[in-house]
RNA sequence: GGAGGCGUCGCCUAGUCCGGUUUAUGGCGCCCGCCUGCUAAGCGGGUUGAGGUUCACCCCUCUCGCGGGUUCAAAUCCCGCCGCCUCCGCCA
């Protein structure tokens, strides 16, 4: 949701964005009309009560006729009321469901078009020369790491068993991810993975991408695709202080996915799948940090994807290719030996005032309350393991253990097939 | 799942039976000022949030867990829901 009084006082901002987005600019002057509309028949409801309640004073005193004759004004003016008090409201829910609309206004410098038109901001790290490339699956066979068979006998496809080496690697890995959280200053955080439909919208990902999220019907609930949605709605309806610095909290969750509409795409290994763990950094700050601190989440992400020493980029995400809550975001992209191409790792995403608007969440300031701002970032998930297995493959199959990640497979510094 | 209790402006709390001088009481905390060698105490004032209007001040409306209803008028009466607590039952 964004700001009506930013989009009365300078309605191009919002045009601007659309068109960057390649989105409708028309729903701006629809929310411009809406919005006066609103403000009309707010007016006159509460000049109508206003004259109601002084009426009112003046009946417990009155008597005989005078009493009656008020008590029939009373009554038609309540009539009154009760209209213009329902006009409101119309027009108060036409004004909500038109400003559920737009997705938030992007920043100044976000590349313009669509999923192709990305900025690539940096390539880090030397891209391993193999002779003989063995892909992910492959090698965590090998190594009795993957098992994507009994996952579809169990489960279906795009799910999968992590058995030995392969589950004490990702244990491993989001270890690490929490504990580079945890030195970092966030509060380490393990989540509800269902949430309550309110808080899926507040978070916004109950529009385009509604598809993707697997739903309880029985209970109304939704199951996450990330521990984003906790963490967001965790200090809904919530005024906070911020006078210290941005509240860092990192979030350990299984994640659900649909993959719906990816039919065909990724479907060997454990690339793209119905459920995997991820740990998620999620920040609330002042609107003012909010750039900077997208900078350091960016930081620590690529921290991790440096001490399990994978070569990756780092792109700068154009504008139609948002989520519509994001208003930039950076990803991170290790290389995939395999398919001779960059995989996303992480993403991060300066969701500025637009959750925290939907969700009421909002800072004391000297003068009264304003929104936060949000952001959210990745630090660790399943998918990593593709990259680490391809990149650090060894010509027999075997599989070198980045140094960070040794303690958490006993120590070993190379995986051997089993 | 069953029975009972509770939900008031940061925290505690009065008001709810019996609807209207309630602009929701008082205390704690916090903020501003006065007083004072300093601090504490004392004294005075302020202190929910949202929206409308306005250059601004003012003013107006909504807000007593949430949503309906009754009524000229609802914190107060009625209905539904949510949350918390206690007990019982059931179950990892």
């Amino acid at each position: 949701m964004l700001d009506l009084r930013v989009i009365r006082e300078d309605p191009e901002r919002l045009r601007a964005s659309q068109r960057a987005r390649g989105e409708s600019e028309e729903v701006v002057d629809e929310l411009l009309a809406a919005d006066r509309s609103r403000r009309a028949s707010l007016s006159e409801f509460e000049r109508l009560r206003a004259e109601q309640k002084s009426l009112g004073k003046e009946i417990p005193p009155a008597a005989g006729e005078e009493k009656q004759a008020l008590l029939a004004r009373a009554k038609e003016l309540a009539a009154a009321v009760k209209a213009a008090e329902a006009a409101a409201d119309d027009a108060q829910q036409r004004l909500d469901q038109l400003a559920a609309v737009p997705s938030n206004i992007v920043l100044d410098g976000v590349p313009v078009g669509g999923e192709e038109d990305y900025t690539v901001l940096r390539e880090v790290g030397e891209i391993p020369a193999l002779e003989k490339v063995r892909d992910h699956l492959e090698l965590g066979e090998g190594l009795g790491a993957i098992d994507t068979e009994r996952g579809a006998k169990v489960s279906g496809s795009r799910f999968y068993f992590l058995t030995g080496v392969g589950a004490q690697l990702e244990l491993g890995l989001l270890n690490l991810a929490m504990n580079t959280a945890v030195e970092a200053g966030f509060t380490p955080m393990i989540t509800p993975t269902l949430v309550r439909p309110e808080v899926m919208a507040g978070t916004g990902f109950l529009g385009a991408h509604a598809d993707e999220i697997y739903r309880l019907e029985r209970d109304d609930l939704y199951l996450v695709g990330t521990s984003e949605v906790p963490l967001a709605g965790y200090h809904a309806d919530e005024i906070l202080d911020l006078s210290r610095g941005p509240l860092r909290y990192a979030g350990w969750s299984a994640c659900y996915r649909r993959e719906a509409g990816s039919h065909g795409k990724d479907t060997r290994g454990i690339i793209r799948v119905h459920q995997f763990h991820k740990v998620e950094m999620f920040s609330y700050c002042r609107e003012e940090d909010a750039a900077d601190e997208h900078e350091r989440l960016l930081g620590w992400e690529e921290r991790m994807l440096a001490a399990v020493e994978l070569p990756y980029r780092v792109i700068d995400v154009a504008a139609g290719d948002l989520g519509s809550s994001a208003a930039r975001k950076f990803d991170c992209e290790a290389w995939l030996p395999s398919q001779s191409r960059w995989l996303e790792l992480t993403s991060t995403s300066n969701c500025t005032t637009f959750q925290a608007r939907r969700l009421n969440v909002r800072e004391r300031t000297e003068t009264g309350t304003r929104q936060v701002a949000t952001l959210n970032g990745t630090l660790g998930t399943t998918r990593w393991l593709v990259a680490i297995l391809e990149n650090h493959q060894r010509p027999d199959g075997s599989v070198a253990v980045p140094q960070a990640l040794r303690p958490y497979v006993g120590g070993r510094d190379v995986l051997e097939p089993v």
